[in-house]
DNA sequence: TGTACATCAGTGAACGCGCGTTCACTGATGTAC
DNA sequence: TGTACATCAGTGAACGCGCGTTCACTGATGTAC
């Protein structure tokens, strides 16, 4: 991975090397493993060279989370496509909702260190200023569509659709976080896959079932 | 809390109380901040002494876990145990579910440290070897335990019993973990509190929906 | 009851590590004339 | 078309940090006689 070009100096594209540097870092070894020194070191530079690019770690690590997400979303979009256009408009919306879920939970199981770095908090404030509001991501705002998507088509009482963003995202982040770094750790291929069946099912059990 | 006795010579309970220190660490920084310098400067001991009672850190930090997941297991049954004994069998039980979902909810935003901490991975290995499964922790088997007496109550369908822990275990761990280090993590109390009703109904619903 | 001595549970100094970050600097670049 | 020079984007050395862990050690304890 290093490179050291005899003409480093003037690099051309030193931050977007950086970023695609911090990007695989984290594929490998999470957010922690995002480190201005790393990153620096995989692209052949001097550590110092950084702060031309970010005035810290912190935006270094913020970058990676941005590219972490693009990938999330870019995987959400490919698998959505999949889903057979000539579906009755109900079995597509629910078909569609349950394979963003499948790929949620894939992604996270594949690529571990993406999945963490697309979550790491932030420290602290600053996030505010750029007035973004966290789920103003793309991950999110397609999941929101899906849920309209299934409410328009019947495929899910109307009474649930508030919050049902968080319904949704909670149970599927909850199921890896849990494969990931949590009891289910040890869990065989099989097991796994069935409890994935049934986490899946009971959230569209849930949202699907007549308001009482 | 640094107490420095004249006497810390054959402090006569220091591996109890590195265990506490570390545990108090856990609380305010999560497991990150349980280290042997750190514990052992709590307890105003030289970290060397700490090597008298755990052979690496990682030793130090499974202890601080184990006293977590306690307290986590006593939150629980003081919970359970405020539900009414008098309740008709079905509505107990899935009261006392729902209770157990809220406690854990609760937990978790109340002491994110402690939280954090149960559920911190293990370095590797070694913990096969003392025959133990991640899952035979105490709040785990309680929860096995609130399922079963929903389906012999009648509360849920049978056919969902399967994996039902990991599904009910996903749901609110996910829900935690999106508010504490994910996209929710700025909304405010009433908000939340609006995600996590949804969410326990919408678990509580797909168990006990009739499967098709 | 007193004492010798093994053992046990600590000390204190030191090691090497990788990190973030700052400093004064210098080589490369491109622009104005 | 050639050259002076400002600016830009790097270098390299150094700082201080807290960490885990190891070493040779020593003071306190309790037990055997």
């Amino acid at each position: 991975v290093t490179v050291k070009s005899k003409s480093a100096y003037h690099h051309g594209d030193l931050r977007n090397a950086l970023v695609r540097a911090a990007a695989e870092l984290a594929e490998e070894g999470g957010p922690d493993a995002v480190t201005i020194r790393a990153a620096a070191r995989a692209v052949g530079v001097t550590p110092t060279a950084t702060y031309r690019h970010f005035t810290n770690r912190s935006q270094l690590l913020m970058a990676a989370r941005d590219t972490c997400l693009a990938t999330l979303a870019e995987r959400f979009i490919a698998r959505l496509e999949e889903v057979p256009e000539d579906l009755p408009r109900r079995e597509r919306a629910l078909t569609r909702f349950l394979a963003s879920g499948r790929e949620y939970i894939e992604f996270a199981l594949d690529e571990p260190g993406l999945y963490r770095t697309c979550f790491c908090a932030e420290p602290e404030i600053e996030e505010e200023d750029d007035g973004l509001m966290p789920q103003d991501t793309a991950p999110y705002l397609l999941l929101s569509g899906l849920l309209d998507d299934m409410v328009a088509a019947g495929a899910i009482d109307p009474a649930h659709r508030p919050h049902a963003e968080g319904v949704a995202w909670s149970t599927v982040h909850g199921l890896v976080t849990l494969m990931l770094d949590g009891p289910m750790r040890r869990m065989d291929a099989e097991d796994r896959a069935a409890v994935v069946e049934a986490t899946l099912a009971n959230v569209a059990r849930g949202l699907s079932a007549p308001a009482r």
